[in-house]
DNA sequence: CTGTTAGCGCCTTCAT
DNA sequence: ATGAAGGCGCTAACAG
């Protein structure tokens, strides 16, 4: 069913029916009437790829995640939806799993006017990225990484991971090992670790090489980590950057025959949905994922209308969650 | 950059250019490489809407999920977007948050060519959904129900819940209570529930009406349900339909001073991630939702070349997670 | 107030 | 082997 259908159906131009139903330009109250129940009873409903091309305008929102199958990656579109929905906008996703190449490639397929803004989730930020990003035509919004030149949402990793640190210390807590990700990550990989660093250093706390260990994002790493951690010394705490490490850190303890918090306390950040309900409960930092989703379309929307804007840096908040398991000395 | 700029740059027509881009027709080799090299140096890539309009078709699969942010509809999409990529298709996600009025709208808002295809993850199919659904002319995949007359990807639902309890009896629990939801929910309200039943009864094992609790899917139902069954009775094992409803078991149980295996057993449906790594980890029925989302994308590929096809029931496998949760009596 | 026309960018006859 | 022309469905400019 086309717009010419319909316009012969009710006995007028294909244009008038275009007018009536985008409410713009006058049209006669009757036939505006007849227009409209013909729409009704075929159920017209016009194609919105004729409209796109037409418009240069998608009424799309590409978003680039790095995985969808994580909490965070799936908070975060809930949100992007959410909004986009709000603006009559459908959301399109780029699951990249994790594989650069198809970041790019994204980057570039959906640069074509195929979506009308892009909000990109991304882990590392290559100088290839950037060759891509500078080319753009439409708006792109950063989430998880503060990007120079970019409208960024970040999380404030640094002060989360920092309070974080604080609070075990302020529990007497001085053996506080640390488990990171790979550099490669900037907030999780860098910012996290600088800030637990330049806590120890701000109270005085010794650092101890040993008593730190990088690895990847999964249980399984925690778990290994922790092992390694335990080789060396038995700390009192343990900060793992993200929960699903610290889960693996606790299994990694109760294995060796450790209590949590009894023995060791652990703390991660992020906040899973499961984190409250684990046996002990973890302590942890809540970040506001969905609401980041949010300030990126958001951000979005507001670049579409005005470009010049871009490069703002949206930090979101956080709080500390304070659970069973930590123990203070 | 449209095709006629690199027709005018590679000193050919537009025809020549879309004949080397989609490699059909004949065009002489130097020709063919000139196109070829002006289309790298430029990166050119054509406008897919444009290209959607000429082929009516959008390469686009569309996904209609009742909430994106969980793990179960995380994973779907994972494992659409999988198979979407394979055929070189992008997917579009709708999120309806539960409501059924923007289900049936999004069904509608899809149908009109802007996706070649749909995969509806629904909780509930009413007779509007069908109404709409009898008029689409894109393929159509249910997820998670069988619907008579459309493909339907199951859950094997019954055989999953049936084998859940089945254990429980084998290991000599006969108070055994259910926290089941609501029966708008067909696969998860009815069918877990009547295997259930089914099983007590085969087993001549007598149904107390009073250990049975419905509620919502969250985890605080659970626990409120659990609770509800105490003061009525304290059961040697409760299965729960979702991995979620038994957390919030589990609690109510700790909360009442019960310990979990040792006074009693707890299972759930579904095999979330962390179910592992609970503690105790957690006794469920593993099911492949991701493979759930590929098999859905596949078989709505099929559909595009065989419509007649349409009206297969798929049923995934499911794996009993034997876990620490349950203590043989 | 309404209809005709042109064009968004692409692909596919048709003619050469 | 290649180019010109028409049309996918829609909307905006221009007449009238």
């Amino acid at each position: 069913m086309r717009i010419k259908d319909i316009a012969k159906l009710a006995g007028v131009s294909p244009a008038t029916v275009s007018r009536v139903m985008n409410n713009n330009g006058y049209v006669k109250e009757e036939k505006r009437e007849a227009v409209l129940k013909v729409i009704k009873d075929v159920d017209y409903q016009p194609n919105p790829i004729a409209q796109s091309l037409k418009n240069q305008k998608s009424q799309m929102l590409g978003v680039i995640v790095p995985k969808i199958s994580t909490e965070t990656a799936s908070r975060v579109v809930a949100g992007v939806t959410e909004v986009a929905k709000a603006h009559g906008y459908q959301v399109l996703i780029a699951n990249t799993d994790l594989d650069i190449e198809e970041e790019i490639n994204y980057l570039k397929f959906l640069s074509n006017k195929s979506v009308d803004g892009i909000i990109m989730m991304g882990t590392e930020v290559t100088d290839r990225h950037l060759a891509v990003m500078d080319k753009l035509t439409v708006p792109i919004v950063i989430l998880g990484q503060r990007v120079k030149g970019y409208t960024s949402i970040i999380h404030n990793d640094y002060d989360a991971s920092f309070t974080m640190t604080e609070y075990l210390i302020k529990q007497k807590h001085r053996d506080i090992a640390f488990i990171g990700v790979d550099e490669k990550d900037e907030a999780v990989g860098i910012v996290r670790k600088k800030a637990y660093l330049d806590c120890l250093k701000i109270y005085n706390v010794e650092v101890d090489n040993q008593l730190m260990a990088i690895g990847d994002f999964d249980i399984d790493t925690g778990y290994q980590m922790m092992q390694k951690i335990l080789m060396h010394k038995t700390p009192t705490a343990v900060l793992a950057v993200t929960d699903h490490l610290a889960i693996g850190a606790i299994h990694a303890l109760l294995d060796a025959g450790l209590h949590v918090p009894k023995d060791v306390s652990v703390v991660g950040i992020g906040d899973i949905k499961l984190a409250e309900y684990l046996n002990p409960p973890l302590t942890t930092v809540h970040y506001t994922f969905k609401t980041s989703g949010k300030m990126a379309a958001e951000a979005v929307f507001e670049l579409m209308d005005n470009p010049e804007k871009q490069g703002d840096t949206l930090m979101t908040t956080f709080e500390l969650k304070k659970r069973a398991s930590v123990r203070p000395l």
